[in-house]
DNA sequence: GAGTGGTCTAGACCACTGT
DNA sequence: CAGTGGTCTAGACCACTCC
């Protein structure tokens, strides 16, 4: 025998399976479905908070609880590294208005926001490793978010790490100012004769942190975050580039296609 | 002001990350943490509940709460797609006990559990729309549950869909006591004449239903899952394979390096 | 049986959203 | 203002773990 608030989660499961309110649509208030269920409404707080743990349900203070739409889909798939590359040293005329954000989203590049802030730090043991360059090596740090104007909440949060010396080579890349720089970091490693070769994804998926169910505008009760972590090297196989991306995990896709080699006719 | 919860909560997350508390030790009970604090333990477990959604404390009934400590990673690569072609049409000698799941976990075939159905079902309208074929049509559905030996919670959940009128070409497609099939699904379409030629996955992330945390044996507040949309075509773009894996998300990672083209000299 | 977290109640009061 | 969900209390009782 479940518990009652269980049972209640249950019912009204079963109930918003049905259709019998539909995406976007609120439901009944806490009184009204604790005198239904005949629990007390803690009781029946406790059944709407499992719903809304499992992403079915969102409350709003004030307003009332709500039958969770699901939101449009951004796709994000490995072919945006290869696409930067073919445009990293086109003209900044062609370069322009067409980063690899817009290429994910379909958004133009008027229909979105970025921020970016840069600051130096020391090589941490981790990004030493990495890097493979000494602990307490200065470092650039980038952070950036990526916002739609149409939505106030970010699509992405960044964290790009580089080596400070490195970079330094071409000081217009030490300003934040010149953020977004059209075409993105491959056209800016070209600008110090940087080619990238390979870039290697690291997916995972866990819960935000407060902060960042602030920042993504997502409930921390329900949905998840991407967290990928991006590792570029150049031609010779030397890492030039880490970066770590925070993704609302109600709004992302990643998507890859593998080819497979043909099996020899016999 | 934030609310006496969120204070204690900051405040445990705090200590917690200071390492008061080292990965898996158990906290102080909740009657002894309320009256530190100077809340009601209802309070308390407010705040413990706070550090159990972002995936910092795990509670075990009758024990105590607990600092979540990390899993190993199971790495997943689509290198394994690959893999497992060049060896579908092996001897079966040669492909038992190296599975693509062995490849995954690193673990030998003795210490994984697999757990396989079938049964025959009708296309949805989904179904129905990637494979191209008219809604209703007869399908084999497959259900797949691999599990370690030394965890009792399996690694992921799969259900797999194929066209019955196509696997049937080979009776022993439709049996599940031939599973776990020597040399994973791509060795089983080759004895029905399909070379599988490029394969596309699509990555998502949600809350775990409760049927899943269940039995991916995850806290269903604290950890979400991976939801792989897996599928394979032939090699002439025919859809063969469809299907879908559910994967705990404190224990998978996704990985994939693009190797990019290199410029052209100039 | 002692100690832990989990469920449930009844009710006071606060905070936010609409009109 | 009325109506909604959010916080907090005090206490009873249940369920699980370990010795």
């Amino acid at each position: 025998m479940a518990t009652k608030y269980e049972r209640a989660a249950n019912d009204l499961r079963r109930r918003i399976r049905s259709g019998e309110w539909g995406p976007g649509e609120q439901l009944p208030a806490e009184t009204t479905l604790a005198a239904h269920y005949g629990v007390n409404v803690t009781t029946l707080r406790n059944a709407i908070r499992v719903l809304k743990v499992e992403g079915l349900v969102e409350s709003i203070h004030g307003k009332g609880n709500f039958v969770r739409a699901p939101r449009t889909l951004i796709e994000r798939s490995p072919e945006r590294y290869q696409w930067e590359k073919d445009r990293a040293r086109l003209s900044e005329a062609e370069r322009i208005g067409t980063g690899a954000t817009e290429k994910d989203t379909g958004l133009r590049f008027e229909d979105l926001e970025f921020y970016a802030k840069y600051d130096d730090i020391v090589a941490t043991n981790e990004l030493s490793e990495v890097f493979g360059v000494p602990l307490g090596t200065k470092m650039l740090r980038r952070t950036f978010r990526t916002s739609s104007r149409h939505e106030d909440a970010p699509i992405s949060l960044v964290t790009s790490y580089l080596v400070h010396a490195v970079v330094a080579r071409n000081p217009a890349l030490l300003d934040e100012r010149n953020e977004p720089w059209p075409g993105g970091t491959q056209s800016q490693l070209w600008t110090i004769g940087i080619e990238v070769g390979s870039i290697t994804d690291r997916i995972r998926t866990r819960p935000p942190s407060a902060d960042e169910a602030e920042d993504l505008g997502i409930d921390p009760e329900g949905v998840a975050t991407f967290v990928l972590q991006k590792i570029s090297k150049d031609t010779e196989g030397q890492v030039v580039e880490v970066s770590t991306v925070v993704l609302p995990g109600d709004r992302t896709e990643f998507v890859n296609t593998t080819k497979l080699t043909p099996w020899e006719t016999k």
